[in-house]
DNA sequence: GCCCATTTATACGGTGGCGTATATAGGGGG
DNA sequence: CCCCCTATATACGCCACCGTATAAATGGGC
């Protein structure tokens, strides 16, 4: 029997690329068949059609992002403020998961079962940050507070155009986190009250 | 001469709003068309082509979302807190605008001339919080830092879909602006959304 | 080296969208 | 009241894409 040339998992990640690049709409079978150098003839081999695609697409994406981060960063441990950079970067640096991250959270406020899935991711991570920021904070308002404003900051960032001047993003950044990590409540002029 | 039965601001609002919806990609002349009740016959009469449309509504998001929320805080003048969160109200609560925002941000990650449209609005936004924050931080390098937060926050709750166990998304903004902004006189009401 | 199942190429019909060309209609100016 | 000018309707050719049907090729088992 002639063995698969183009399995599955090929057209899932060159889906997911697509995705990246340009969204949904971008996911074309004729298009990822043509960068594969083969027609759509086996795709449907594999998938019932366009939409079997995005949503073994969705799955891939899920598992990898949920359970391969989070997996690594229990197992690697460290200091907690260590671990939540170690995620942030495992998750937002990765010039693979990250364009297909704010693709997917777009396509989410349209698509109520995307955003379901999204949901699973985001409180997964959710609750790593609430873990984490935990250990050094004892006001429980005030760890979901801080849980948030780290999670925004992580997606925010990259949706955002604003110029900081001499400053690079990175530097702004840096203190920021600094702030959410460490030492918010401090250097601000005290209030009248 | 025969008056103008859909002018060309009827397809750069309709056109907006299939933005909001839908993404760039959503914005079909055909589909706006039907949506105004009348053929693409006349489109072209205003617009070279759909990219002309695509132009004009960047174009009309721009000056809107610019001048009139700046205009609008700078005239209603208030307590420079009041005036952040008025900012915000304005721009982040229109259920007009922040749909169209939330969908050019992302359109930005993909088209290099929307996302210097973006850098220009975004460039203002950030210049109003950071002189609003400057009146009660004095380092300049928090401030900047404290401004990013926001701005993060602002845009990045509506990508996110965490869930928050008991508390309401609402109740923890409230608490996030509060530990950003500084502690705001008990008894300030949570953003609507 | 020859089957034969399975993958892939090719060809097709259908749909939806763009932009153009031409016909129609409908309101202001005379 | 009747032009005439302009906006719109209608019809067209074109292309990209989906999903199907059928033919070709390709590689494992013997």
């Amino acid at each position: 029997m002639g063995a698969t040339r183009t399995p599955r998992d090929r057209w899932i990640e060159e889906g997911l690329r697509a995705l990246a690049a340009g969204g949904p709409d971008a996911v074309r079978v004729e298009v990822l068949a043509k960068r594969l150098g083969v027609t759509k003839g086996g795709f449907y081999g594999s998938f019932a059609d366009r939409d079997a695609l995005l949503e073994a697409m969705l799955d891939a994406w899920e598992r990898e992002s949920i359970d391969e981060v989070i997996d690594r960063v229990e197992r690697e441990g460290g200091d907690p403020r260590t671990k939540i950079r170690r995620a942030g970067v495992l998750t937002f640096s990765s010039d693979r998961l990250l364009p297909i991250d704010l693709a997917i959270r777009d396509w989410a406020r349209r698509d109520e079962a995307v955003a379901e899935r999204l949901r699973r991711v985001d409180n997964r991570r959710m609750a790593l940050l609430r873990q984490m920021i935990g250990t050094f904070c004892s006001d429980a308002d005030e760890v979901e507070a801080r849980s948030l404003l780290a999670f925004c900051v992580a997606i925010g960032e990259h949706f955002l155009a604003a110029d900081h001047g001499d400053r690079t993003r990175a530097q702004v950044l840096a203190r920021a986190t600094d702030l959410l990590l460490n030492r918010l409540p401090s250097g601000f002029a005290p209030d009248p009250d």
